[in-house]
RNA sequence: GGCCCGAUGGCGGAGUGGUGACGCAGAGGACUGCAAAUCCUUGCACCCGAGUUCGAUUCUCGGUCGGGCCUCCA
């Protein structure tokens, strides 16, 4: 199988994925290992589905990894502290602004909202990673990362200790910006010596107390956010590791900072990993997604709407992950469509199956399925090829299931574990209970069996009005009819 | 002000220097009492201008429009 390609934000063109750790060839206790890190979520909101294709995104990276043969160490952060809210240097802190909104502990704002999004990463089928590095479980480590790094690349001002930028080469180079001229938005903060340099140490202001503080040799305080990434990536995966990921956003601010702090670490040709992945983003008409404005699209949301949260990652993988995607509900729809189609299409029986050796074809449908995936997950292609093998004619659902699992495998849309009634959820609006439908629809079948069709068509409206599509010539008999 | 992207059919969205995937929607057909579902078939597109080329949607330049980042953000 071919070599697989990704694209690198650093150079901003595909590359052959080299692992750090090749292992040992034909020794099976040493295999190649791939090592990855992607960016999590500041536990201080539900995720929005914007917030979910970054873990899409991620787990089929993760997933396409482990197809082509590596063992796979995956760390996903849980970022539950030191978040800013506005201002680099200046803003509250997300996690505690929240927790003073719903009078609760801070610690509890944290797990509650980790327990949403695990529970949408499960939803979606995101595989479990290795580890999810919570970062209050770090603090020490950060601490001592900063220690190590102070003397040489930090200055002390009232804020916290900073991260002086001029320290480490060629900053800035993954966002391809020019830091030191131009006039940035960024409130300057009295005393810092270049507009890019960032706190990794930040002070509670003086007669402060926060929820959340660790002593420090700068005093009381919490870490910044980009030192967080840089430690529990170091601790779980060690430097350099292979793939970093996150959303394109991270481009510019957080990652060329989680670099340089890696080289002042390291040394400075040294930017901890060696591939850095960005997904684009998932937006609305009016723009990129946001908590604060319209409809807050969560991951639930979608499923008290009656559609199947996997339809959500089957539009996602539509797309190719680097390019914007369009969110609308009659997209959404699309893709369920798409998805209830192919967990029919696997699962209808063959009438003929055919005769003849097969093994060409098979081999040419995986074949066109790697070549699809190695380019950089191009997974808008290889779904055409999932889905020719789902209703390849002439073949039976045996000779589907070996081709087809290796393609699911990938994929994780739950195609080939799927029957059709686990795609029909109950819209949390609806006003009329399964029994009843059932009930509804043996008295319809009867009136028909009598040829009363006036009384049958007085039921199947009926069933329409309360939101129920009724299917005769269907096994399933009925589904939801959503809206759009 | 600086940096960076994008522009493909009704919608979403791949891809390519020479026959423009795929999905959804639409249309026609099969099936059905009629519908729906399903299956089969099918119409429809590469922002504008110039250049390079035998040939450009694909490469180059200019323009227009849209978006992102420069502050937290997937």
């Amino acid at each position: 199988m071919t070599e697989l390609r990704l694209f690198n934000s650093l150079t901003r063109q595909l590359e052959v994925f080299e692992p750090v750790h090749p292992g040992t060839e034909g020794d099976p206790n040493d295999p190649p290992e791939a090592r990855v890190y992607s960016c999590g979520p500041t536990v201080y909101n539900y995720p929005h589905i914007g917030n979910m294709r970054a873990y899409v995104f991620a787990d089929t990276l993760g997933r396409v990894l482990s197809y082509k043969g590596y063992k796979l160490t995956h760390v996903i952060n849980i970022t539950d502290v030191g978040h800013l809210t506005d201002d680099a240097d200046a803003g509250e802190d997300k996690m505690e602004k929240m927790a003073a909104e719903k009078a609760q502990s801070i610690w509890d704002i944290a797990r509650h909202y980790t327990e949403a999004y695990w529970a949408d990463v499960k939803a979606l089928n995101i595989r479990q990673p290795a580890h999810w590095s919570i970062a209050t479980d770090y603090v020490p480590a950060m601490i001592a990362f900063a220690e190590s790094i102070a003397d040489k690349h930090c200055y002390e001002l009232d804020g916290g200790l900073y991260f002086d930028t001029s320290t480490v080469a060629n900053y800035g180079a993954l966002a391809r910006s020019k830091t030191e001229d131009g006039e940035g938005r960024i409130e300057e903060v009295e005393g810092k010596r270049h507009a890019a340099d960032f706190a990794i140490w930040r002070k509670t202001p003086a007669g402060e107390t926060r929820q959340m503080e660790w002593d420090s040799p700068w005093g009381k305080g919490a870490p910044g956010w980009h030192l967080e990434c840089s430690v529990m990536s170091e601790a779980l995966l060690g430097l350099p590791f292979d793939i970093h990921t996150g959303g394109i956003d991270h481009r510019e601010i957080h990652h060329p900072n989680e670099i340089a702090q890696n080289q002042a670490r390291c040394g400075s040709d040294h930017s901890g990993a060696r591939i850095w992945m960005h997904n684009n983003f998932l937006i609305e008409r009016s723009g990129k997604m946001s908590k604060s404005s319209g409809e807050f699209l969560r991951v639930q949301l979608l499923i008290d709407k009656g559609f199947h949260p996997l339809a959500y990652r089957l539009m996602c993988l539509q797309a190719h992950y680097r390019s914007e995607l369009e969110f609308s509900w009659e997209g959404l729809q699309a893709a369920f469509v798409r998805l209830k189609r192919m967990v029919m299409a696997f699962t209808a029986t063959e009438i003929a199956p055919g005769t003849g050796d097969i093994s060409e074809r098979e081999a040419e449908y995986r074949r066109r399925f790697d070549e699809a995936v190695v380019d950089d997950l191009n997974t808008p292609k290889a779904l055409t090829v999932f889905e020719e093998v789902l209703s390849a004619p002439g073949l039976g659902p045996n000779w589907k299931r070996s081709i087809a699992e290796q393609m699911e495998a990938v994929l994780g849309l739950g195609v080939l574990s799927f029957e059709r009634a686990d795609l029909r959820i109950r819209p949390k609006a609806a006003v009329i209970a399964e029994a009843e439908i059932e009930t509804a629809l043996a008295a319809r079948k009867e009136a028909r069996a009598a040829k009363d069709f006036a009384k049958s068509d007085a039921i199947r409206d009926d069933l329409i009005a309360k939101g129920v599509e009724v299917m005769d010539g269907d096994p399933l008999g009925w589904d939801w009819k959503l809206d759009v």
